[in-house]
DNA sequence: CCAGACAATCGAAGCGCTTCGACTCGCCGG
DNA sequence: CCGGCGAGTCGAAGCGCTTCGATTGTCTGG
């Protein structure tokens, strides 16, 4: 293992001068730089981390927080995972991963060893028990979610109001007025994950200015489940001639039972997805749908929290405004 | 910030004895302990990891490296990497999250400068450009795959020869005479991904064993792709009566493309998957199926690299045993 | 009753790096 | 010709922890 010593000693300069080398935060001559560089390559020399660590109290670590269930919008939480190392990368950044399990414990432990300088959490729940910790320990945080009380906190987010508006919008443009919502797995609702709710006040608000008649049902995801709702919907409100499906594993179900019932897409039925782009492109119907910007929310999150280890503070709630796009799964609705 | 210093001033002690309290490393007495621990619970204290790294040279940490490619076995690829971080913290090691992106240069980084103690590498290839360096800076090491030589190496993964053996070996049994493989998508055969290759490998060797004639397609999944693969195949076989399926986004859509064209499912048409078990459960027809063990290869990999860290020396290549599942798609071959 | 063994504790020497103050030049303006 | 300045470099003092003797008692067996 090459040290900063050894690298010194091979360039005939002090110790102190290949760190300003490594550093830059001292004016250093083009040929002692050189010269210094050049000794790092032929030996091969790493900085070694934990001294840094010591040396400096910055990690050069940034933490993230991933849900523990793996039964839930898996890709979209690993295309954020995978955004969010490798924009950490371009800013000089390594991530530790971090599962839910240990919950308030982790940000403690975190905080508390200095493991990381800063920590970006996922599945954010409106009233997340990590929170308060947070708040106390002064730990620099970006959350990806919403809770209910964002005050200190940044926060990366979809606008989840206004893409639920903006999917009633949608249908209602294109003459719907029932329009069913097969919603996220009750559990989902139960624990108060912001993004579910804010997604039915969306739809909801704006279904009341568009005359819409909304039918908001949660859904398992699955198969028998998706059939039980959907039939469960077309009891209730057989004049339903719109979707929106905010679940993905109900998405190829709900497409599936729709051609059985002989009732086509679009033309008798249309159907709104939220989801990530790929599940509405690989869809048997290629959905009209408005996506989960995966990647953009990690790289924000990243960056927002890179600007406060930096000093810069920041905006404090960052919504990324959705965007529908229109695919195969949505046309007039049908006269009658 | 607490140092370990105010905590021995604090319990009275000094410096040394409350790190071997913190280590076990001597023995300490039983009051003395409790007073260090007293005083470590009064100051809130938590040994700084720069600190503890640097004095010990042990970082406590795991690296995983995980593909880069957010399009294909996302679901495996995440569960993995949740069993590794639940699993390490189980060991106390922490996880960084290292994309392919840099590739064997991260192997560099982290090997160099003492970032991990070791490393879990996720998809690899049958000759890994990762692997030379890994060898040379006998940085303690496990792969998940299989590469062309395992020499000095430790691996962890399905066995996938056993499984398409397996795969094979149940349809035959059942009396299909004609079997079709719907594989991977072209890409993965050409990067030589080992899996793929082995599970084909099984599929062919035992369908000569029992008689079975084979047709192997590679598809790149999605329902185009699929249906494009699928009529090809019954058009050079007619007489298919058995399908394996070794591509997730290909599942779904070999089942409606079957549905659409009158082949029920088991009846006419046996249908066997290699993939998770829950998209062997959630899919429209709950699928017999050999399941990825993801969960458990994450929790192998660890238990083996933390092994290697404590000096147990252990096994080399680890093949965990396919299980096969029967359920709804598999049935005996229908009578001519 | 003493040598030797053992348990319990302490002190000090680093681990490899960053950073601050100090020092040495060469150069400029007065 | 001298004081002062900035650029470039060095030395040394830590950062908070681990770990290796060394030290002090306390027991034990002979």
């Amino acid at each position: 293992m090459v040290t900063l010593a050894e690298v010194a000693q091979h360039a005939g300069v002090s110790a102190s001068t290949v760190s300003y080398v490594l550093s830059g935060k001292r004016s250093i001559s083009a040929t002692t730089r050189q010269r210094v560089e050049r000794s790092i390559r032929e030996l091969g020399y790493h900085p070694n981390a934990g001294a840094r660590a010591l040396a400096s109290s910055r990690s050069n670590i940034i933490a993230l927080m991933v849900p523990l269930r793996t039964d839930i919008y898996v890709p979209v939480m690993m295309e954020i995972a995978i955004a969010v190392a490798t924009t950490a990368r371009t800013h000089g950044y390594d991530v530790l991963l971090l599962t839910g399990e240990e919950g308030p414990d982790a940000v403690r432990r975190v905080a508390g060893s200095g493991l990381a300088d800063g920590m970006i959490l996922m599945d954010v729940e409106l009233d997340d028990e990590r929170l308060p910790l947070l708040r106390e320990s002064a730990q620099p945080a970006v959350l990806i979610g919403l809770p209910a009380d964002t005050g200190g906190l940044t926060c990366v987010d979809l606008d989840f109001r206004a893409t639920g508006a903006l999917c009633v919008e949608h249908l209602a443009g294109l003459g719907h007025r029932d329009v069913a919502v097969i919603g996220e797995a009750p559990a989902v609702y139960e624990r108060h994950t912001g993004f579910a709710e804010r997604t039915l006040d969306g739809l909801r608000s704006r279904a009341r200015e568009t005359g819409v008649r909304l039918l908001h049902r949660p859904c398992e995801g699955g198969y028998d489940a998706t059939a039980a709702t959907v039939s469960r919907i077309l009891d209730e409100r057989p004049d339903t001639t719109g979707f929106v499906v905010q679940n993905e594993a109900a998405v190829e179900p709900l497409l599936a039972l729709l051609r059985q019932q002989g009732r086509a897409v679009p033309e008798d039925v249309s159907v709104v997805a939220v989801c990530p782009e790929q599940v509405a492109v690989q869809a048997s119907v290629r959905l009209t749908s408005v996506s989960l910007p995966a990647q953009e929310m990690g790289r924000h999150a990243v960056e927002q929290l890179v600007a406060k280890l930096d000093g810069r503070g920041d905006a404090e709630v960052v919504l990324l405004p959705p965007a529908l796009t229109v695919r195969a799964s949505s046309g007039p609705a049908p006269v009658r």
